[in-house]
DNA sequence: AAAAATACCGAAACCGGTTTCGAAATGATT
DNA sequence: AATCATTTCGAAACCGGTTTCGGTATTTTT
């Protein structure tokens, strides 16, 4: 009995008697042997694994989204016997580097990548290498490799109708890092409803932010410092929402009485504030799960042409937007 | 030049002349080559990789601590040359099946582990096994393992301290999940605390919970609507304490006039609610470092006898917690 | 200049599996 | 019973490196 006949025989080859395979598989329970991963892969000229980098966090991590990201693709990436390798990004080291060294020494077989920039190198140097990967998030190349994305435009309209629904007419909106994609796309959303909805574009209601509360702070004080400030706030995401809150309530507004905020992320923690965030919300573990089913089409077979997939996200009332105080519709007349 | 010449040149032995070694070299930035790891971690017998298994989460991950903390081991790790597996568990299987599996396989060389037991089976596990691991928290078998924790007997101690030299006399308190060791240890601090300062332990003022908003909401409720109800509410982490002050501000308790409350964790939405949250923090990013080089250690030399290291809470006072509304010193006289 | 010591590198075994190939054993066919 | 087809398994190559060992080539020593 040689390694040759046991391998085959764990394996299901079809050239093992039944009755040999049985005492092998007998042996092999007994002695609890299991294949050790390594030589395996390497015989087999395989990883079975994905990386995924995170990029460097900033000093105020709000975000629940990693660790449940990270969990929904762990889990999906089992299902299909693929190990996820977890590496951080060191931040004074260029973005790519950590993907570099993973293509090089031939840790992976593919990639997850998240919070994608319109322009982004990470793209770039995989697409360059023909290397496999899904990305979390539309790029400027989005036509050349697979990806998943919330429709962020769509969301932002939404909320921005929601919110014109309700009477209000000067709506502030504070974004997220011009360097993500999708903050631009969440103000294209923003600013789409409103030139539909015959209001006019304030530049000054636009403020920049960078998905920190910190951020929202500034750019709350920012816009509601202004003669004629805001009724509603549009947040990128939901830290920014409660800076804003926050710079709010030092300002003396009361929320959502003289000013509504609304979020984007669906942090469970938004349901705990007072009032409650409305927010936009979707599901992680269904990006998860959508993104590795991408990634292992892919990897089964590298020529098929790319595909894509958009999720909506909702919006969710829980009462930190409302009516306001005093509603004028004049602007609403002459748009229909 | 045979491939064995490559890799001791490569590998910096003595036995190889500056003039190959410099060839060597050369040719290989030229070609970008870098020898594959697979086949280099099968020849020398390791994997020089770490895993760590997320435990199934709960549905209300109000929790930053996760994503930090694989950010910070992984960081750790990637100065050592090693790699991070996450792997998440399957909630239907039992605890230990992920580790069995890894161990089985081979697929790492040592595991961190986080959220401990006090009779945690993946512990008894890999001690049985004599696998390599570090914990994140004490369990009953800390002297035959490496441990990192943080002080939660004297952190909790000290917030208990903290509420009564404020004057509080009737101070709740919402624990976190009986399986947890680290919520014993809190419960004991709290407790060792009252009795030190002669108040009288009142069992109906100890209440479970489950370190989610609901169940500090629940939690609350049983507190806040007894005849005499506590005038401050000590919870075992911030999205307990997050959902205490929300059935806190339903029943119509202001915080901090009415009813103080502190929570555990230093998540940084804390400081963003209103009124924010005192709570106890600490460096996650320490705790993922001591844990890594603790592991490294015992990888090195397996062995050498355990260690463990005790890091400690500090109180951040950020204003949820203040004198109660009516100071009543009768108990204290007693104590002195 | 011959002998001894040292520096250097090629050959081969090894890590623990998978997979191909061919030979032996078994069974079927005539 | 001899021939042919099938089943079954052992032997060996391979994955891509590392490491040991021994033999030249080069220095150093006498």
């Amino acid at each position: 009995m040689t390694k040759g006949t046991v391998s085959r025989a764990l394996n299901g080859y079809e050239d093992i008697s039944k009755k040999t395979r049985k005492r092998v598989m007998e042996a092999a329970t007994k002695r609890g042997y299991v294949p050790t991963t390594q030589a395996r892969r390497l015989a087999m000229g395989l990883t079975e694994t994905i990386g995924l980098v995170l990029p460097p966090m900033p000093s105020q991590p709000v975000n629940t989204f990693v660790s449940e990201f990270i969990n929904s693709v762990s889990a999906a990436l089992h299902l299909h016997g693929y190990d996820l390798l977890v590496h951080s990004a060191n931040s004074e080291e260029s973005e790519v580097e950590p993907y570099r060294r993973l293509v090089q020494s031939r840790k992976v077989d593919g990639f997850i990548i998240f919070r994608t920039h319109e322009k982004d190198p990470r793209v770039n140097y995989l697409l360059n290498e023909g290397f496999p990967f899904v990305t979390h998030g539309r790029t400027a190349r989005m036509a050349e490799h697979d990806w998943f994305d919330i429709d962020g435009e769509k969301a932002f309209r939404d909320a921005t109708s929601h919110l014109i629904k309700l009477g209000h007419q000067r709506i502030g909106f504070v974004g997220g890092g011009r360097e993500f994609f999708s903050a631009q796309l969440r103000l294209k959303g923003f600013r789409a409803m409103l030139e539909e909805s015959c209001l006019e574009k304030v530049p000054s209601l636009e403020q920049p932010g960078d998905l920190t509360g910190q951020g929202g702070e500034i750019a709350a004080q920012n816009l509601l410092k202004q003669t004629r400030p805001p009724t509603a706030i549009l947040c990128a995401n939901d830290a920014t929402a409660l800076g804003v809150m926050k710079a709010a309530r030092e300002l003396g507004f009361n929320i959502p009485e003289e000013l509504s905020v609304i979020g984007y992320d669906g942090i469970a923690l938004g349901a705990y504030i007072d009032p409650p965030l409305t927010t936009l919300t979707f599901s992680i573990e269904e990006s998860g799960k959508e993104m590795v089913n991408l990634l292992m089409r892919r990897l089964k077979n590298p020529d098929l042409p790319v595909i894509s997939k958009l999720a909506s996200a909702i919006l969710k009332l829980r009462g930190s937007e409302g009516p306001p105080s005093s509603i004028q519709n004049k602007y609403m007349e002459n748009c229909l």
